[in-house]
DNA sequence: CGGCGTTTTGAGAGAGCTCAACATCGGTGG
DNA sequence: CCACCGATGTTGAGCTCTCTCAAAACGCCG
């Protein structure tokens, strides 16, 4: 989602922000709470999700050191999922009303924020768009077409397999299954952090 | 996905749209055009798509009647990926330019605008989470609440049995499947046009 | 009445999920 | 230094569920 251009966030507003400290499991806020802040993690990873009918926690996404979340709650009265700290994070809060003044008086601000919003919409087509494919192999190879670095060849793992699978909509079974094929038939190539693509075969 | 609120298109703009036919297959840009339009789909479905390094698709989005396209790339100076008819579409062209515009001259219509892609990333988060679920039956049910009218209960049905199947990425004989099954066990009672939720047991 | 698309129902097969066992890797404490 | 422990990574076996292929009833329109 890379949230990591953050040219909206002026200085002031910055400079107001409250820094918060989040025990591993604690939450930042929950679905259905006023909206007060978004933020910024400073260190750490905030899981952003949802608990299904079903009492099942769907992830909608990770956010990692460096990265914002809840900038669509901005125009939301309430939270629309869950934050809670997957390990101990640290965590910047920005007051949502301070944001919204600088919009008023800061069009450069603002429109960075809408550019940023928008590479949010595409990637979550991406993801909707993967969750249309049924198979496990093909699902992972669309994750890794898209995700694919500069040389389209090398994706970087970040965190872990278990994330991936929770990321693909996949037990982490299947996706374990799925990459030990890929592997086998000479399709990937795995180190520890990175998969290579080789995409050998033209058919 | 409801980009049906258009009000950060201003009259204007509006008047300058270009309507234009795409015949099964022609593009609208490639990857790395220059950006001169976002378009608004009007009839049929527009792929967008990138080419990998191994020369196969990846299918990124397929815009519908009545969504928009390449919102992103008007703060891009050239398109990211590739889009397609997939077959007869109609489309209408607003130029970049003009929107950007209004944009600086009209702070109401940039903040719509920003609004509506707030709205389309809780939204399209929402889709992700129903993908999620693996069940055809629990999808069902939670697209049911979701749809759900003022009442929550009853759930207008618009298109046919097929397109809603489409929409919850289920083939159409496994929702009808999963609708039959609902309606025997009780939990839902099916009109010709609605489908109104009776919810009885509580686990 | 005769197509054509939607709605239904049936049977079989494939694929991912569940349950289960085990390996691996850090980290922790004795 | 080593035993222990928890989480991640890996593989196996069976089961359930949806998909696929098929066929038929239904509704709409020319």
């Amino acid at each position: 989602m890379s949230s990591n251009d953050k040219t909206w966030l002026s200085p002031a507003v910055r400079a107001a922000a409250v820094t918060r400290s989040l025990k591993a499991g604690e939450a930042l806020f929950y679905r259905g709470d006023k909206v007060a802040s978004l933020f910024e993690v400073i260190e750490g990873h905030v899981r952003l999700s949802r608990i299904d009918s079903a009492g099942h926690e769907v992830l909608l996404y990770v956010a990692g050191t460096g990265e914002t979340l809840a900038e669509a709650s901005l125009f939301s009265p309430t939270y629309h999922c869950d934050a809670v700290a997957s390990a101990a994070a640290t965590v910047r809060a920005y007051r949502k009303s301070a944001v919204l003044a600088v919009f008023d008086k800061d069009p450069a601000a603002a429109r960075s924020f809408t550019a940023m919003l928008a590479r949010q919409v595409m990637s979550l087509r991406t993801r909707v768009e993967q969750r249309n494919i049924r198979s496990a192999r093909d699902r992972l190879r669309h994750w890794l077409s898209v995700n694919a670095g500069a040389d389209g060849r090398t994706v970087p793992l970040t965190g872990t397999l278990k994330d991936v699978a929770a990321e693909l909509g996949l037990t982490h079974e299947a996706l374990y299954r799925a990459l030990a094929a890929l592997a086998r038939s000479g399709e990937i190539r795995r180190t520890r952090e990175t998969i290579v693509l080789l995409h050998r075969k033209r058919k």
